[in-house]
RNA sequence: GCCCCCAUCGUCUAGCGGCUAGGACACGGCCCUUUCAAGGCCGGAACGGCGGUUCGAUUCCGCCUGGGGGUACCA
């Protein structure tokens, strides 16, 4: 294990295949936290050695997943593909030491060797043909231009247990690991040798990395002892399962983390939501800015158990930071969703809708009867319960007449107003403050009616009655 | 098949031998109320099973069951 008081040093390396996901996006927000919280070093890691998989554009997109995360990283991204020297000598070093050997198998007698240990249900593990190779002879071979691979030569018997920081002391029998494939015959590395040659290169002190590692740690602490590496400490983070108790990163349609931001939730939301993810700071709080998440975060907090994402949970959260936001600052947010409208314009809005929001997404509907003339009324909405198209064409007039002659058009005087005149007609308010509301928004779920009111002005509201009442008491539509 | 991990309300979790098993989301009810929210109060809801260890197990150990991962010249 590293020492205790070297530098933090850790890293998210992404496999350049698609988008960040909700569980790629919690690896790497658990690695920035730790780094952040011991005041050191957050990395960045494309692995792309697996030439068929890789996916134009993802990296891009994955950095700007981060990004819009806030788990930004330091120095710059290192790229393995362009590292595949470094690899080979790595492979021939261990080559020389005994720890690794080629194998010239071809895949047909790997296929067949499976299928027989299949047959035979025996574990399927590679039989270590080319072990016994000589070493002058494997030259020749090489030498002659045949392919191989390289392959890592575990341990015969005994045990290697890793001490996981999240799982505890994990121990495996040497006899059960695999020879596995540290360099293709392409002279691409596989992940395991690159991620050990990598991590040991950048320092890495804590490998903060998913679960479905754990079955191949032993093998790669054993790398390490080949190299005679000290390895860096481990800790396997579990899971992440879907809303369908599939993994995340195996789910279809995983979703790009860049989706929630275009579903309108605030990254704040979504750090709080998936840091709480397999853990916890121990005590009752659940909301938690990125601040107070680093000076919480340890690594001994995090669960070993996988968890389920429950959607439902982040809409409250993101209810909950727009609320914490600043009438300016949740203006700004909903400028780009509202680009016809000027920011400045919006501001005032906020405190009618603020409470209100669970997305960003839901404001532009719930602020449009600011902007746009009602489309049309439905008499059905207009005419509360109980009441007649004439006697509602008639309250919607008076209200007209009695918001007219106010010199002060404010909560203070349009309230009393109106309640006054529900007094007058025998209406409760409830009944004329509904009529109002439709004629006035065109909708039946709005703002408070009076502040709405109040900030539409004065023009606006009269002429919006008095259309709403034309309407009820014009010929009824066929 | 083989290897490995996991197991508290539906979900996220607190708990690290003795608790009326706590909180949050969601759900139901009530209050507030001009609609919708927000907020407040109340409620239902969990230690997978069986054996140990112990004066005492949610907690420690084992087995079983259940879930998951790995088992590629993918990461």
């Amino acid at each position: 294990m590293a020492e205790v008081n070297s530098p933090v040093r850790v890293r998210y390396a992404p496999s350049p295949t698609g988008a960040l996901h909700l569980g790629g996006a919690r690896t790497a927000l658990f690695n920035y936290l730790f780094a952040r919280r011991r005041g050191g070093q957050f990395l960045l890691r494309i692995e792309d050695t697996d030439r068929a998989r890789f996916k134009p554009g993802s990296q891009e997109q994955i950095e700007e997943g981060l990004r819009w995360l806030g788990t930004n990283w330091d120095e710059t991204p290192l790229i393995q593909s362009e590292r595949k020297a470094i690899y080979e000598k790595a492979a021939a070093d261990l080559i020389a030491s005994g720890a690794a050997y080629r194998c010239f198998c071809t895949p047909e007698r790997l296929d067949q060797m499976r299928a027989e240990q299949r047959a035979r249900h025996e574990p399927e593990r590679y039989d270590r043909l080319c072990r016994a190779i000589p070493a002058d002879e494997s030259e020749r071979r090489a030498a002659a231009g045949e392919r191989f691979v390289v392959r890592q030569a575990m341990p015969l018997q005994g045990t290697t247990t890793l001490q996981d920081l999240v799982m505890g002391s994990v121990t495996f029998r040497n006899d059960t690991l695999d020879d596995h494939v540290l360099l293709k015959s392409d002279g691409f590395p596989t992940y395991h040798l690159a991620f050990a040659v990598d991590d040991h290169e950048m320092r890495i002190s804590h490998i903060i990395r998913g679960d479905g590692w754990l079955p191949s740690a032993p093998k790669h602490l054993l790398l390490f002892q080949a190299f005679n590496w000290l390895p860096p400490a481990f800790a396997h983070l579990p899971l992440v399962l879907g809303p369908d108790k599939k993994p995340l990163a195996k789910r279809h349609g995983a979703r790009d983390v860049l989706e929630y931001r275009e579903a309108g939730y605030l990254p704040e939301a979504v750090d709080n939501f998936i840091a709480f993810l397999g853990w916890s700071p121990g005590t009752e709080e659940d909301i938690l800015t990125m601040d107070q998440l680093i000076e919480k975060f340890s690594i001994d907090k995090i669960q070993a158990s996988p968890a389920m994402a429950n959607l439902e949970r982040l809409d409250w959260l993101n209810g909950q930071f727009i609320r914490r936001l600043t009438a300016d600052a949740l203006a700004q947010r909903l400028a780009g969703r509202m680009p016809q409208v000027p920011v400045e314009s919006l501001k005032p809005l906020m405190p009618l809708v603020q409470e209100r929001l669970r997305t960003l997404n839901e404001a532009p509907e719930m602020l449009r009867f600011f902007f746009e003339e009602p489309d049309s009324y439905q008499p059905a909405q207009l005419i509360p319960k109980g009441r007649d198209a004439a006697a509602t064409a008639m309250a919607l007039t008076e209200a007209a007449t009695t918001l007219r002659p106010l010199t002060s058009w404010t909560p203070e005087t349009i309230e009393p107003a109106l309640r006054g005149l529900a007094e007058r007609l025998g209406w409760s308010s409830r009944d004329l403050f509904m009529g109002l509301r439709v004629a006035i928004t065109g909708r039946t779920v709005t703002p408070p009616l009076i502040e709405s009111i109040s900030r539409l002005g004065k023009e606006r509201v009269l002429a919006r009655l008095e259309r709403a009442g034309r309407t009820l008491a014009g010929p009824a539509p066929s």
